[in-house]
DNA sequence: TTGGCAATTTGATCCGCGTCAAAGTAGCGT
DNA sequence: ACGCTACTTTGACGCGGATCAAATTGCCAA
């Protein structure tokens, strides 16, 4: 089904994958039995930068856990426009959602690092979730969080300028939200741009604009004077102009 | 709970309105008793234009059924920006997600036509998921529903032109996908617009610019003369020339 | 080191949409 | 019918981000 390139197949479950698999919001609450009875006998597979997981049209029967690496989902339009609709990194999963529509993918994943990834079949979900309902509640919290990640995109896409996008996306990169902070790009600046809604040169512009807020760049390194400025600088569109 | 105004409390449940609530995915495959049990003693209750059903921060403690009308839900900033995430209305359920996100609403729901709505609780509806897990994978998609069509909307804003947006919009109103047809706007202009990601303005402009494409305005009625022209318009951002 | 390639930056220009302002409209109660 | 109000439309104008193009940088292999 896999049409990327495959660097490696069926490698053992190591005991920090299982750690990592219980951290996330799906698996998290669930019995450890049942968490490896829904793994099943196929162990991650690795995967190199490029690899195709599924189409959008696919019939959306797994999903994902991601235990290294970046798998970027994104939608296709017939003229090759593109847009990202979501990155997902190590700990994450991904494609729950559209699994349980009992469907189709309603968009791509790619691998754009190299990745170990988990498979988990629907249909062997399926029948744990009539064993076990509380493993229905924990993924229902899961798509509970994808949901208002989404709302707070469009929301972000909808009233926030480029610079307070950008100044949002860092701000959520690092822990603190104040004092100072250097904060190392998790990906290519043209996808952190597609991600927020915008071109590569628009990004660079943008990013660009925040200098005088204590922003400065140096390849992937991001370092901040102050978060909290780049906070205020969100909250209040006003402000704006300082940037200017 | 309301804040808004209420016009009647706890009418009884109409035959048609269990056969509107077993309409919905989620109720769908349920078995009656099931649902009798969640809709519980609580009957429909009446609500008028403006009112408001939670706000942002709130504990999301129930969802909704609508049996008639309109809810708007959005996403308010601090200087008083508001975002449109979704319209709902009859036959149509909501919140059903963000109640499990463990604590609080993401979103602001309000009445926006006079409206009858079912109110579910959400303790008693973690109850069931135990005691029926099929209601759970019924949840599970529609959650699943309501993802997809957030990324289908964060796709719009991001590739889509506003003239594209609306010809899109028209497109989802109307059954059929070529041929003429005549479409009601289901709500205000100003509220579409700001759905589609707009200022009312903008909307008026862009309505317009589709008449050279086929679409006539006239109050709340917008006539299509071939509604294959509008999906071709949206497929092909080239052809945008032609609304000029 | 050199040449080539991809990612990023910078510059010039264009156009869509937002903003502000004003002029229609329809609906509605008096 | 009148005037009030809310909604919609139209106009003028400016800004933000897209687009096209070219320069720059870093990286890797020959």
């Amino acid at each position: 089904m896999e049409r990327g390139p495959l660097i490696r197949n069926a490698s053992p479950m190591e005991p920090e994958d299982w750690h990592l698999v219980r951290s996330t919001p799906l698996f998290g609450r669930i019995p450890k039995d049942v968490t490896a009875r829904l793994v099943g006998s196929s162990g991650p597979r690795c995967y190199e930068k490029g690899a195709l997981l599924f189409q959008q049209g696919d019939p959306a029967d797994a999903f994902y856990v991601i235990l290294e690496g970046w798998v970027k989902i994104a939608r296709l339009t017939s003229e090759g426009g593109e847009a990202v609709v979501g990155m997902f990194r190590r700990g994450e999963t991904f494609a729950e959602a559209a699994m349980f529509l009992g469907g189709r993918y309603p968009a791509n994943a790619e691998v754009v690092a190299p990745s170990r990834l988990l498979k988990i079949d629907g249909e062997n979900l399926r029948k744990s979730i009539r064993e076990n309902p509380d493993l229905a509640l924990c993924m229902l919290a899961s798509a509970s969080h994808h949901l208002k990640f989404l709302v707070e995109q469009i929301e972000q896409i909808k009233l926030l300028s480029a610079p307070q996008r950008i100044a949002d996306f860092l701000i959520q990169q690092c822990r603190t939200r104040r004092g100072s902070c250097v904060v190392v790009l998790p990906y290519e600046k043209a996808l952190i741009a597609n991600r927020l809604g915008m071109k590569p040169e628009s990004f660079s512009r943008a990013i660009g604009r925040l200098r005088n807020l204590g922003v400065s760049v140096d390849h992937e390194y991001v370092s901040i004077a102050d978060v909290s400025t780049l906070v205020a600088f969100v909250e209040k569109s006003e402000e704006s102009e300082r940037a200017r």
